[in-house]
DNA sequence: TGCTATTTTTAGGACTTCCTAATATATTTT
DNA sequence: AAAATATATTAGGAAGTCCTAAAAATAGCA
């Protein structure tokens, strides 16, 4: 059994991970978690005695197969709670966070498993993330970022980069959602803000939000 | 904001509270928790300290106003999910305490209040116990022992008493369930035991079980 | 009432997770 | 390659929650 502190720490590990192939450094993940390096250097040693992660002084870390196993775990937890509170219980997207965060330390396997059965096995939470599958399994399904597509083209926003309640408030303000198909009507070369239409209306989005989604 | 540990403390605190009119002792809560007196006294300044309860040295406990309110609002919460977990995610009766036991601390008013709604503001939990509103009122319902009935007597089976997993296991195990009309047929003079008719079956129950059954 | 038994509190320590400050190691720059 | 900078670790401490053992207070009984 992990504490919640050791399960957090494993989550910020794996998402740092996917951003990398090298070994994650420590000051990334007192950054990630918001901590100071020598706790997160105190705690990778615990971790490392626990076989979650692999650890060299000074040569940052990466997780064990079993970390990894444990990590996603906890990931189709959140998420599989996110979809709960944005279906079941009103929340909007910019909320499910906040509260997955808790419900996602709630220990009982044949919870997780009736949540999935009750919410019909959904394959992705309100931000377009994939949910693992029991065995830990995670269907990453190929999605490109806005600002490569070019003029004329035309997509389906499947998923955010930034999930900050911010920018999800942003995107709610314009109804702007999951699901929408987007046409690239315009680029400015000045600063690479696109005209975008999306469900008939027109849309200049900034070079910072055309690389959060997807 | 409480801890996980001071909200245990306040539930045992009030669920003591129920049984008797007098202060809580030190050694009552340290059994009621499965911890040692010592333990329990160091919490009790910390949370006299936050006015959660009233306490002097050697003289028991007493829950405050905000004390009551804040464990009613933690049972709330526990016996909502508690419904959640046995309507909605089919668990039995005699599994819902032991998760909600962690659900229970997840904070969020949003999130108790949706629960709710979603659930169609149910009054009793699966073990009859009734369930605080949100401004913390808690409706008790008149309900006796079925150990004070007599013979020819019927009457609705409401609560447990003893909700304990191995007691609701041996009624489940005999078909007996909440809102079942029971008859006495028969009081044995020897042990108190019960021949009661249930869903057009006899059982034999014992003086600890009919003092168990409301 | 005074002695004994029980209950409660205090003292001091363990373990967890966080912190700051100081030190050690690695990396970058010149 | 040496110096300067950035990164990581160690040392030591604080706060929370638990513990055991010893001391203090209260309650029960002769």
């Amino acid at each position: 059994m992990l504490t919640h502190s050791e399960e957090n720490y494993l989550k910020a590990i794996f998402h740092l991970s996917l951003e990398t192939d090298e070994d994650i450094s420590t000051n990334a993940i007192a950054l990630k978690i918001n901590s100071q390096p020598s706790s997160v250097t105190e705690m990778l040693k615990k971790m490392s005695d626990k076989s979650m992660i692999s650890y060299q002084k000074y040569k940052g870390v990466s997780l064990t197969e079993v970390g990894q196993k444990t990590a996603l775990k906890i990931i189709r937890k959140h998420r599989l709670w996110e979809v709960f509170l944005f279906d079941k219980l009103n929340f909007s997207w910019d909320e499910v966070h906040e509260i997955a965060e808790q419900l996602e330390h709630i220990y009982s396997d044949k919870l997780t498993q009736e949540l999935d059965r009750f919410l019909d096995y959904p394959q992705h939470d309100p931000h377009g993330d994939p949910i693992p599958n029991r065995a830990g399994f995670i269907q990453y399904s190929e999605k490109i970022l806005l600002a490569t597509l070019q003029v004329g083209e035309t997509a389906r926003f499947v998923g955010v980069k930034d999930s900050s309640a911010v920018f999800l408030q942003y995107l709610d303000k314009r109804n702007i959602a999951l699901g929408d198909l987007l046409t690239i009507s315009f680029i400015e070369a000045f600063d690479q803000s696109m005209h975008v239409l999306i469900n008939d209306s027109n849309h200049i989005l900034s070079k910072q939000t055309i690389n959060n989604i997807y």
